[in-house]
RNA sequence: GGAGGGUUGCCUGAGUGGACGAAAGGGGCGGCCUCGAAAGCCGUUGUGGCCUCCGGGUCACCGUGGGUUCAAAUCCCACACCCUCCGCCA
């Protein structure tokens, strides 16, 4: 949620720089949320003086009771009973424009940084960085999808998936599940152990419309989320969600931030008008098992923490010996809540394709804002609201095909990176049989 | 799912419809004392909104949302969460 103060007092640079993501509707909810904040701010100095007037009567009241002059505190409780009316009139409507605007508020997406790239949509984001990338290098035997791989390989099996739950749905077996496991487990013991240490978590899955409005899945994304009716709960779309709120309405000492945490979860997307688009294989599916990177930080901090996620998230691809690329994503492209994103992509040889494996992004004071997380400056009176970033330590639906289609040996087996060894039980490549 | 007990400030904990933004103690911070410290003593210590002639003024907040009343931490209703026991389960 943008600052209604900022949008009242630079309503132009807030202007220019929401026409940067190329959304035309955002101007007319810009405006709306001025007018509203507008008529709150009348309504609001005008119940807030009758209602002093109400409690300095009311204590009148109490003061003649108690002298016994009843007569005169009857006149004054009437006198007060009719102020009370227009104000119930006030509050009343002070509540229905309060709600307006913060439902305007919430629906405004957020300012992109300055330093984002300009761009209309995902073919203007800026390649940083290509790496390990060489499209000659790859054998015939890499050039099969990854599909086609497990299937051949007993690991991945698709039709059983979708028996049990329908189409967008992946099951893995064997090796392959054991394969998935072993990358959480690398992922996790690395960003919890040396001295700049994340706190590992484990999250519900399953959390309440407040935690979804706080990171900005809702209101507006409501139809993208899977919802338990009858308890009135949501399934997370990412760990984002139960870590942002993990500190929702606290204030926090500057002292202890960073707060860093990094959570392993199932996410889980309804993937709604994305029908018939990546179909096969496990590119895109309802649930997928994510590792994620989440901070609450100072603004002063941010940039440095947003970098340390990146090079987390960059050092593990590169040690499972994948080709990657760095997107900056452009003004058009940037997430809803994001100021700043940088996407990490992973080469497939067997697709043919960079697939996205993970999001880092610094949300600024936007998530904050909405979910009230604030923090007390060493020495100074006063709070200020916190930054928060978070980034995929990574998505192993994305992972796990591009490890088994660059990994794939010309006898169709697939060799596994040394560094998730530890981790496999002995299995150092998956054959087939 | 059933029965009972709870929810007050940084913490513990009091609170009879009117003097309660809230006793008392602890903690924190500042000061006195001291060579220094402890002890002791004194002072101070919540968050937000709106207005401001920047001195301050005012409103709200005692789990949440409603209601009663001139007036609600206090009375009524609903809900959430926590604890104990039973049931069920991993």
């Amino acid at each position: 949620m943008l600052d209604i103060r900022r949008i009242r007092t630079d309503f132009d640079d807030v202007l220019a720089a929401l026409a940067r993501r190329g959304d035309t509707a955002t101007e007319a909810e810009l405006r709306r949320a001025l007018v509203l904040d507008e008529r709150l701010r009348k309504l609001v100095a005008e119940r807030d003086e009758l209602r002093g007037r109400i409690n300095a009567l009311s204590k009148q009241v109490g003061t003649l009771r108690r002298e016994g002059k009843t007569t005169e505190a009857e006149q004054i409780q009437e006198e007060s009973r009719l102020l009370g009316e227009r104000e119930s009139t006030l509050a009343a409507e002070f509540e229905d424009i309060s709600g307006l605007l913060r439902d305007t508020l919430l629906r405004i997406p957020n300012l992109p940084a300055p330093e984002a790239p300009d761009g209309d949509g995902a073919e203007d984001n800026v390649v940083r960085e290509i790496v390990g990338f060489d499209p000659e290098a790859y054998g015939d035997h890499q050039r099969v999808p990854h599909w086609e791989i497990g299937a051949e390989l007993g690991i991945l099996d698709t039709e059983r998936a979708a028996k049990i739950s329908g189409s967008m749905f992946v099951l893995y077996r064997g090796a392959g599940a054991r394969l998935l496991r072993a990358l959480t487990q690398l992922a996790l013991d690395r960003h919890t152990s040396g001295t700049d240490a994340y706190e590992e978590i484990r999250p519900p899955s399953l959390v309440r419309t407040d935690t979804m409005i706080a990171t900005g899945q809702l209101p507006k994304f409501a139809d993208d989320a899977y919802k338990v009716e009858r308890d009135d709960l949501w399934l997370i779309p990412t760990a984002e969600a139960p870590l942002t709120s993990m500190h929702r309405d606290e204030i926090l000492e500057e002292a202890d931030l960073p707060r860093r945490f990094t959570a392993y979860t199932p996410c889980f997307r309804r993937e709604a008008g994305s029908a018939g688009a990546d179909t096969r294989g496990t590119l895109r599916t309802h649930e997928f098992d994510k590792v994620e990177l989440f901070a609450y930080c100072t603004p002063d901090q941010a940039s440095a923490v947003h970098q340390d996620m990146l090079t987390r998230a960059l050092a593990i691809i590169s040690d499972l010996g994948l080709a990657y690329r760095i997107l900056d994503l452009c003004t058009g492209d940037l997430g809803f809540s994001s100021a700043r994103t940088f996407d990490l992509e992973v080469y497939a040889p067997g697709c043919d394709r960079w697939l996205e494996v993970s999001s880092v992004s610094w949300f600024s004071d936007y998530q904050a804002r909405r979910a009230n997380v604030r923090y007390r400056p060493s020495g100074a009176k006063g709070t200020e609201l916190c930054h928060t970033l978070n980034g995929s330590a990574m998505a192993w639906s994305r992972i796990w095909p591009a490890i088994v289609e660059t990994h794939r040996q010309p006898d169709g087996s697939v060799r596994l990176p040394e560094v998730l060894h530890p981790y496999l039980g002995g299995v150092t490549a998956i054959h087939r049989g």
